[in-house]
DNA sequence: TATCAACTTAACAATTACTTAATGATTAGT
DNA sequence: ACTAATCATTAAGTAATTGTTAAGTTGATA
């Protein structure tokens, strides 16, 4: 199973192809929606946020390069991913594909296997590398955006506590004693007093509870994951 | 839906593929007429003014070559979008096309899907600069027409706090400090004190409402879906 | 050139973050 | 179990940052 249960829509107007993808994806662990035209997919999107939208290119209504459009368009989508699937007859542009901001590009036919090796990579590269941030647990720390994220809930951290959270998780199970840490986020130049690590210390664990920074009596402090 | 009925001529002799390529065309909301041979079609092109003409190369009494040179001298058409059909096996020479001004070129048998496909590609290309902007929430930002509209109310913002707020926008939940705000919007030769910034989140905020941009103190400003 | 809107600056108020210090709780060593 | 050391917690004071307003400045426009 995966550890987190990712999102993924897919589109085609024949029932067929969404039945075959539906069921591939659903067997890998994934969650899935349909839609059977491009009016539907920015519906459904808009609701359902998937990461990944694996698109017919070629749909009656409305083509899935205009979708692609006016997805990325919206600001809580930019950051999807869109495939787009196409015959390999098809003399569709790739580069108007390319241009709306597509991702990826499939022909069919289809060939389950290897359409799922590539959607797993993606997840792969996107939960390792992509942003600038660091998951502990149920911590996700976010440099980009200067949050906290605690089982979905957004914290707010004031600067220091969160330069001191966010020192500690990237040195996860190593003690630091209070003049490191000063070292480290007050600067090399900074005269304050030890303690003052202790009071940021506590303001931190209110918000995020007591279980992730241990108190090493003697030394310092560390991130530990239970 | 469309944002504009778009006019399509189709010029066939076969009545059969009249039938198809209007029946498809206006399944896609566009507003079709057809003509059966090169002198209907320029007489019912004066008068409807298609943005595009999508036209059978060869035809009984007149050719679409000659017709198309015959439209084109017509300065209301001048920059009407010609597709000529043409079977595979038809060794009509795409030079002479061209010449006459043809914009496009598509080899029957017609695959709908692949035609409506690259029609759409046109009035997208045709329209893309109007529809330059970003949706986040209620707000949408609009490009070339220099406003935000916030539920339907439209707000017109001078150019600084435009600039800022679109930027900020396209970039959401990314925190910027006063002086990379500064270097992206003002530019890099440009020396004013990074408070200014303050001064323009201050009526930005005064105009969209409190809910969009967050301070993060000690660092900067971002802007945050709600 | 007179007017107006946009932009910048500066000053001060308000808010928030940070530090300190004092007191209470816990732990380790004897 | 006693004591000394260390840490936790709270509250209050201080510093830093941002919010807000208003008064200049610039630059475009009629």
């Amino acid at each position: 199973m995966k550890d987190k249960q990712h999102k993924v829509l897919v589109v085609d107007d024949e029932q067929s192809i969404l039945e075959l993808l539906t069921y591939n994806l659903e067997k890998e662990g994934y969650e899935v929606k349909s839609a059977s035209d491009g009016f539907e997919a920015v519906e459904v999107a808009k609701d359902f946020k998937p990461e990944v939208i694996l698109m017919d290119i070629m749909m009656p209504n409305q083509d899935g390069v205009e979708t692609c459009r006016q997805i990325k368009e919206n600001g809580d989508l930019k950051n999807t991913f869109v495939i787009f699937l196409t015959a390999r007859s098809e003399e569709y542009s790739e580069v108007a594909a390319f241009e709306v901001g597509a991702d990826d590009y499939i022909t069919k036919p289809i060939k389950p296997r290897a359409l799922m090796s590539r959607i797993n990579a993606y997840f792969r590269r996107d939960t390792k590398d992509k942003n600038n941030h660091i998951t502990a647990g149920d911590l996700i720390i976010d440099r980009t955006s200067y949050t906290v994220r605690l089982n979905e809930v957004e914290l707010i951290l004031p600067k220091k506590e969160f330069e001191l959270l966010y020192f500690l998780v990237k040195n996860p199970n190593k003690v630091f004693n209070r003049d490191e840490l000063l070292q480290n986020i007050w600067g090399s130049d900074v005269y304050v007093l030890a303690r003052t690590v202790d009071v940021h210390i506590r303001k931190i664990r209110e918000k995020i509870g007591e279980n992730y920074i241990t108190t090493v009596k003697g030394v310092g402090y560390k991130f530990s994951l239970a």
